[in-house]
DNA sequence: TTAATTTTAGACCAAATGTACTAAAAAATT
DNA sequence: AATTTTTTAGTACATTTGGTCTAAAATTAA
């Protein structure tokens, strides 16, 4: 049978994903768990800890996706898969991504340990685009860190595609985190080499290239 | 002497860029402009008439700039131009792309304007595009629908730079919109002809290109 | 000057929120 | 079985908020 700490957190996060981080009150998890709210606040003081424990989950499931990676794909499909992997995850907490500026601002841990794991994202994004282009599907610099300004770019994209989607998108969550995973990728076509190109053709992409 | 009316703009725009829309209320803009709250109610029923007239404020602007087109640059410097003249304006209304979503979703009404003006400053990327081609800038689509693609990438990053600085960065705003600025004009590299490069090499962006 | 209109402040209200405190119920430990 | 610890609900409080109503003050028009 499952806990109230937990169950607090599920009902937590089905608010703030619907509703706004900040449309939530402590009283309304509480309503929503079938708890009093002064029976939430001994579990979780503030609405703070709730957030914080609700990032945990998110690395928790951050460490397993990048533990199986698959590579029986092609350079094209493997990027397309962990990439839908990882934009489906943050879907599930898209609350987080939504109100980042707001949970962030007030919460300097948490804020400290997001910035932490933006840099090792980038730093994965980099050895995956080295290794693509010594693999040769991805072509040389044209100038000098033309690459650091190409990952810059895409971690923009990554932190902001939900946001986004909430504004322009009425699909389903599927049909969403396919588009956007797609429009990511294409933003390494033209980095890519003849043979990445290829790639892109042999690929699985919901749209085919010519 | 300035009227109430446009005092409360002035106000309600800081507290917003400050402290966030949604932690500002009616009472606090009230009380920075030096008034009654119900003085304030009297000029604007709700925050949504203020944000509606503050996004009034930035279209009028927005019109101004598109108004004087210096062509007196190269392609790049054009670029870099009017991007940062259309991302400084956006800065002075950061609040509302950092709060965009709970702004739309409270007010149709400016949904809708929002969503039109979105697909206005696609055309005019697009038209902004195929006359690069045409003068030898920009190279063909490499694939069908290419350039859309990258209209969809460019479009997310104009909506979402704001946010992100909000969360990377602490310099000044003039540093800020420079960076992002030329973070945006790098999109365009690797589309660029050999002609293009060359507007890229003789252009004014901070860090040059070899 | 008088009358009409616009602008302003103040008091009041009901609802929601975070927080603190108390005590009972349930579960775990000895 | 007795006791200690954990979990739970209830109550009460001060604060903030959006909103309404009333009447005075300031401005404008006649």
């Amino acid at each position: 049978m499952k806990k109230n700490k937990d169950l607090i957190l599920e009902n937590a996060l089905n608010l703030f994903n619907n509703e706004g981080y900040l449309n939530v009150s402590i009283r309304q998890i509480a309503s929503a768990t079938g708890i009093s709210h002064s029976n939430l606040i001994y579990h979780y003081k503030t609405k703070q800890d709730i957030v914080t424990a609700l990032h945990n989950q998110i690395l928790e499931f951050a460490k397993k996706l990048n533990a199986d990676t698959q590579d029986n794909f092609n350079f094209i499909d493997a990027l397309y898969h962990s990439t839908q992997k990882g934009f489906s995850l943050l879907y599930n907490y898209r609350f987080f991504m939504i109100d980042l500026k707001y949970i962030l601002t007030e919460n300097e841990t948490l804020k400290q340990v997001y910035l932490e794991v933006g840099e090792l994202r980038k730093e994965m994004y980099k050895n995956a685009i080295n290794t693509a282009i010594e693999q040769g599907f991805l072509r040389e610099e044209l100038y000098p860190q033309e690459y650091d300004y190409f990952i810059d770019q895409i971690k923009i994209y990554s932190d902001s595609w939900i946001t986004s989607s909430t504004i322009y998108d009425t699909e389903i969550p599927q049909k969403i985190i396919t588009k956007y995973s797609d429009l990511f990728i294409r933003m390494f076509y033209p980095y890519c080499t003849q043979k990445g190109r290829e790639s892109f053709k042999d690929s699985k992409l919901t749209k085919s290239f010519l």
